[in-house]
DNA sequence: ATAAACTTTCAATAATTATTGAAAGTTTAA
DNA sequence: TTAAACTTTCAATAATTATTGAAAGTTTAT
């Protein structure tokens, strides 16, 4: 396998799994592009390697930047933008769990406390709802914490071996 | 709060997450239902609950059967046949997270090791796509192994737990 | 102040994905 | 064996989501 197929194959399988951690495929082709890129895109590099329109390009580094794992950079004596991604992969794990968390996980355990909060009026389908959707918030709450502790403590992991290395 | 809102409240917050364990808004309420229901339901029963079609209704109770998490049952004297999930959420994490594994994970750990694997030609960009893809690969293995790990040990605890119960 | 270089926005359109419903298929009871 | 009861399949259609491209907006150099 050569450079360029290696990179497409990079590309796109980086790109249809966009949907496990809920970006779409540009989104993720970007970023995978900006991944392995040795130095920072601008927009016209980003549109030329994926084959997509300016619009599609602009809205999507937008998103990405949203998200903290990309930045634009400015090149001395260029007019135009470009753009770099978080390079380690640690970090990038960390930010990307905090977004999900917040956007996704935490709305979901507010509803499933609130929906599990309903007075018991005595009936048999009442305590089921009550039993199960606790035992579904608590669960994901459970998990949503191990995540996140999980990817502190590589973080934490890897300061510490950064601070070795520096001292 | 009454129990028929906070049952269609459960089924579509349940039923749009869906999208973040990989399922469709349907298949996704048809599980929600039934883990609430007190007792088994017929195709016919969902089909009224969630106002959808017998085709829609058939193809995702069999999606979730083959996800594991939804098991036909026959009751005595009826003709047509019953459905139940299953109602301990740990075990449903589990089978959840394997799955995922299985069917998603696992396909993209083994393409990242192949393109991580491609012939160093010396130049800069191929020891970028190397370098990065292979720090992707790691991360990735080990982020499955640990949630693989994590589900597990979940499930030895309750063991545990229901052990010390019946002893 | 102007115009070139560049980016963003958003209505229109394309691509993808989900849903329907009726015909074909299967099972069961008599 | 037949026909009623029930389930599955799948082509057609609907709903959703992504993408385009051109007009509007912004920034920078002169």
């Amino acid at each position: 396998m050569e450079y360029q197929e290696a990179k497409d194959k990079f590309i796109n399988t980086w790109g249809s799994l966009g949907s496990l951690w809920g970006i779409n495929k540009a989104m993720a082709q970007i970023q995978a592009l900006l991944f392995i890129s040795t130095k920072p895109l601008s927009m016209e590099d980003i549109m030329d390697e994926l084959q997509i329109s300016r619009g599609n390009t602009s809205m999507n580094l937008r998103q990405l930047m949203d998200w903290g794992i990309v930045t634009k950079e400015s090149v001395p004596g260029e007019r135009k933008e470009f753009f770099t991604t978080e390079k380690d992969v640690q970090e990038l794990a960390r930010v990307i769990a905090k977004e999900r968390s917040r956007r996704e996980i935490q709305p979901v355990i507010k509803i499933l406390n609130d929906v599990s909060s309903i007075k018991d009026d005595g009936t048999e389908k009442t305590k089921e709802l009550i039993k199960q959707t606790k035992a579904l918030h608590d669960l994901t709450e459970t998990a949503d914490a191990m995540i996140n502790k999980l990817v502190n403590q590589q973080q934490n992991w890897i300061t510490k071996s950064l601070m070795k290395l520096i001292k």
